[in-house]
DNA sequence: ACCTATTCATAAGT
DNA sequence: TACTTATGAATAGGT
């Protein structure tokens, strides 16, 4: 009942888990009242979610919906409460373990390790797993890296574009240099010191202007990781 | 969401309360398995029916959801079964369910599932240790299927030799045959009955023997799975 | 239990 | 997180 139809599966993006726990979870926990208005119910909902934090409803209390359900529950079998306690943690682990030791098995089945005692059915399917997942790994690593070269590029004509504004500003003063010389050279001024290095700061700029901007820019296709070196600097500055 | 709208309020009708109660109970149970498995949550629900009827679900088990809501809710658990034992079970437990996190997560990315948040380095380890497993997994299923071959060619030159037995002994009887019959015939001794087909059990032997064995044997490499059908059978033998 | 018209819940997108 | 909207689900009322 959405855009479109869903499979009840766990939800793999995280985001989009968290946006349907938390629209579900009011969804829930409406019916649950309506229920228990509607018919007279006594009913208790108690969500944990995946990060431990609790939601829940209870039409009467929890405590009253929790002590109903262990008095109807232990009407059956009259075990002493510590030790059923002791039990159920017992089979918790135990079941725990199970599961952990299945998860091992067919993990280190992943890892193509332990792989007697598997038929060739399985091992066949076990292929195409792993092929999948495969391809998977691939198309996601590109991915990054594509999304890495672009970012790159970005940078890149960031500074490509820094360097023609410095490149224009550069020759406007080497411009007004000129003809600041031709002023003070032209009319025999001799006042002493070199006026043109007082006015660039101490560094003669000159030599070298001639180098032309040639930053290259690759299209977000391949192994350009790195702004074509060598071209960042301009003449001295 | 049916025929008309409704007020959430005490159903006065007791049947329709009863049959309202069956839906929606039903409803209410199935959305919350749906939140627990597709949000990865803990969820537990029970419902008494205005007769006193208990109808309950959780995705673990309702112990386990009403100790951690226990848990959650009340630091100061008044429960005198804090004994130590419990605590170990429950530390024991705890762990075994970390345990199982973790190898459910880095499951789910051999998968090639739930890969958002791994870097490209990550990625990559990943893809090959997807391939290493891959190459295992080949390997072994050829070796399976060589074992396979094998084995059928054993079995197919078992019933050739046998089959070259059988043709010897055929044309053995054959040849005494001949002599028998050449003396019978030569001497013209009719004895009223034919001796041919006393000595042969009832079954004529005289036709088809010509037909040559020659059951085909390939070498360990391909699709010849069944000896060459045909050739088995012998004439009528 | 089954059948629909109708309302509701919600997946996906912003 | 909250809002919107198209769509699938739930279900009220009836048989």
């Amino acid at each position: 009942m959405g855009r479109g139809k869903i499979v009840i599966r766990r939800i793999d993006n995280s985001t989009s888990r968290q946006v349907t726990f938390s629209k579900r979870r009011s969804g829930l926990l409406k019916k649950a009242k309506e229920l228990s208005i509607l018919c007279d119910a006594e009913v208790g909902v108690a969500i944990f979610s995946s990060t431990g934090k609790l939601y829940d409803y209870a039409s009467s209390s929890m405590k009253s919906v929790i002590d109903r359900y262990n008095k109807t529950k232990e009407e059956h079998n009259p075990l002493g409460s510590s030790t059923s306690e002791i039990k159920f943690w017992q089979r918790e682990a135990a079941m725990l373990r199970q599961q952990l030791q299945n998860l091992q098995e067919s993990h280190r089945q992943m890892m193509g390790e332990e792989l007697s005692g598997m038929t060739v059915k399985d091992l066949h399917s076990l292929e195409n797993q792993l092929e999948v997942s495969l391809h998977g790994v691939r198309a996601k690593k590109e991915q990054l890296l594509m999304e890495e070269i672009q970012e790159l590029n970005r940078k890149g004509n960031l500074i490509h574009q820094e360097n023609m504004e410095l490149y224009k500003k550069v020759n406007l003063i080497r411009q007004e240099n000129m003809e600041l010389k031709k002023k003070v050279y032209g009319t025999r001024n001799g006042s002493g010191t070199d006026r043109n290095s007082v006015l660039t700061n101490g560094i003669s700029i000159e030599e070298d202007l001639q180098v032309p901007v040639n930053l290259q820019l690759s299209q977000p296709q391949q192994q350009n990781y790195e702004a074509t070196s060598g071209a960042t600097k301009l003449g001295r500055l």
